[in-house]
DNA sequence: AATGAATGAGGCTTCATTCAT
DNA sequence: CATGAATGAAGCCTCATTCAT
């Protein structure tokens, strides 16, 4: 009669890490259009398993969203007190193409309607980048008419356009990066037409 | 004995460009899986009436890939003449962009699937581009380590980014074509770490 | 102002004909799910063409039906006067297999819902076949205990069981009506089991 | 340790066979073109229970066939080893016609596209008639003339014979059998005009 | 707590039929 | 009158979600 609840804790625990590598995994072959079944086919696990888990479709993919954006934070947190600005926000950035290495999931990070918790935590990462770049900016790393939104938004874009090769090389991401960045620099920059956006 | 077609052909021809129209910002709106449904209320017309101009979804994706890589096309054949090879290349990527404003329809390019047509249009621009690079790049507009194929990928990115943003203004993608086209110049470009990519 | 229904009639009773042998073609290659587009297509005429001369679907097959069955009392009716019985009960149930040659139209004869006249139709050919049974009966060429509902009943026999076949020789329907029509005979016929149905 | 699946296939067989004898009603009554929906209805389930069981309205279909002609087959085999040849094949084909009993479903020895599975039981069912047929025209049962794969072709007319009348008695198939059967003794027989065909 | 069977809304496509030209 | 464009119901199939076991 005492309850088990240790072990089926831990059962349960380990699921839902299975859920949620088999569910990047399977989004990231086949997009947000992935089959619920095929998520829990790839887990090992029956589909109604991955509803006890995730009530929806959709919270299941806030999970992985908010584990994202929370690595991106911390580690954006990290960079904070690194000793270059510059490096760190090139840094930064690159933990962020890392972090999906190969994959497009920018779309993840539209998601409106991915609940306050998740609104929540992006603002949290808009700050810390906020940060990172101004002191970057500070430091005469960055131009001075870019933002921390500016920076946030191009975040995704290195990984976006590498979505469009075909077999791409697991690092074909820094290629872009290291020219988008090129143009985040103060060196040979050109004035900016339409002013960053708020928020 | 005059083709007694007139008439219908222009009802036809409206309702076709409503259809073109409206999947167009269906599927800048919701992506590639906007229903065929959505697509004709917004265009004013039964559901029936897609298939007759399309016979399949994937037929309509395809007309609208047509359309915007032929124009693009054509705007860089046109420009190859230009007498500076720098702003060619930038009024080229300028009317890649203003042709979507505001519209993120990158995954266009996606489609494989999209049938041999469409493929070879696409690899068609591609040369126009792998031209108009190459002349900006003889008259040390970009710099030397940058091909063709990085400036059509990163093409579609200005507006990409922009679709983050909630209600952006109409122009805010020049904002980020001048961050990434400076990053194509040759003015401080710092070395780039993979090679670009083939094809 | 003088009608000019002369040759307007001509045309529209050209591709009444042109329909019905189209239609007919259609049905016989791909079943009564033929698509009137197609049918209109084979016959060189417009969709809208067909519904001009048969309200409905539905009432193209009793059209059919009903030169079928027609043409088929015909042949009947003048085999009644032919000097041997039963050599007119095997030719006209040589006609009909002919008239359907390779191909199963049975199931024409179902359409419970082919109108009045189809069914008028039907019945005066079930008259024909009971008066031809009868003489052929008298003449001792069939069997005492065979109706004429049971030809009637068998008379689609041949040309159906055919239908199984994957590209039979066009006449291939006269070796099952021999073998039926042996049934038919008095020699050697066994007692049948339920009687025969009426009407 | 045990799989526990004992129950929840209890229900799933269950209708498993509902929805088998559901199809099966529902095509002899409206042909093959019986809509999923309606055979769904008719079982008592959901539409996407059919699709649960049988992966395509073909599966379906071919389930069917599978059923019909493994039943037949299996009897066929236990005849080959009776005593009477002529008794053997005419049970056969009696055995053939109370399967299906009033129902006409011949057109599921159709499906060309039925898969290699389905053909490979039709073909062995064509065997085992032709042993049948073998043995029965050696002991001049049959006339010499008569092949196995003509009595495989003639199966199925009693019963499409049957589905003409409106509301046949349960057995009138065997009226129309034995006028088929006498067909092919060889008391009588006249010669045939076209040969069998192959296969 | 896990499983997978069942459900039904919704997607794409076809096609008989209507109607403006 | 003929044409073919438009329509919408209906068909097959997919899949997120619920629920009995």
């Amino acid at each position: 009669m005492t309850p088990p609840s240790r072990t089926l804790r831990a059962d349960a625990a380990r699921n839902r890490e299975l859920l949620l590598a088999a569910a990047e995994a399977e989004f990231a072959e086949r997009g947000l259009e992935a089959s619920v079944a095929d998520i829990a086919r790839r887990a090992g696990v029956g589909k109604g398993t991955v509803f006890r888990h995730f009530a929806t479709k959709d919270d299941l993919i806030a999970a992985i969203v908010r584990t994202h954006v929370g690595t991106l934070d911390a580690a954006g947190q990290r960079l904070l007190a690194a000793a270059d600005p510059a490096a760190a926000l090139l840094e930064f950035l690159t933990v962020a193409g890392g972090q999906r290495e190969q994959r497009d999931v920018s779309y993840l990070l539209n998601a409106d309607d991915a609940g306050p918790e998740v609104v929540a935590l992006r603002e949290r990462l808009y700050r810390t980048v906020c940060l990172l770049v101004d002191r970057a900016r500070e430091a005469n790393a960055v131009r001075a008419d870019v933002t921390g939104h500016d920076v946030v938004l191009l975040m995704c874009a290195p990984n976006h356009v590498v979505s469009f090769v075909k077999d791409p090389p697991p690092d074909l991401w820094r290629r872009y990066l290291a020219i988008i960045f090129d143009g985040l620099r103060p060196e040979g920059a050109h004035p900016l037409a339409p002013p960053a956006p708020e928020l």
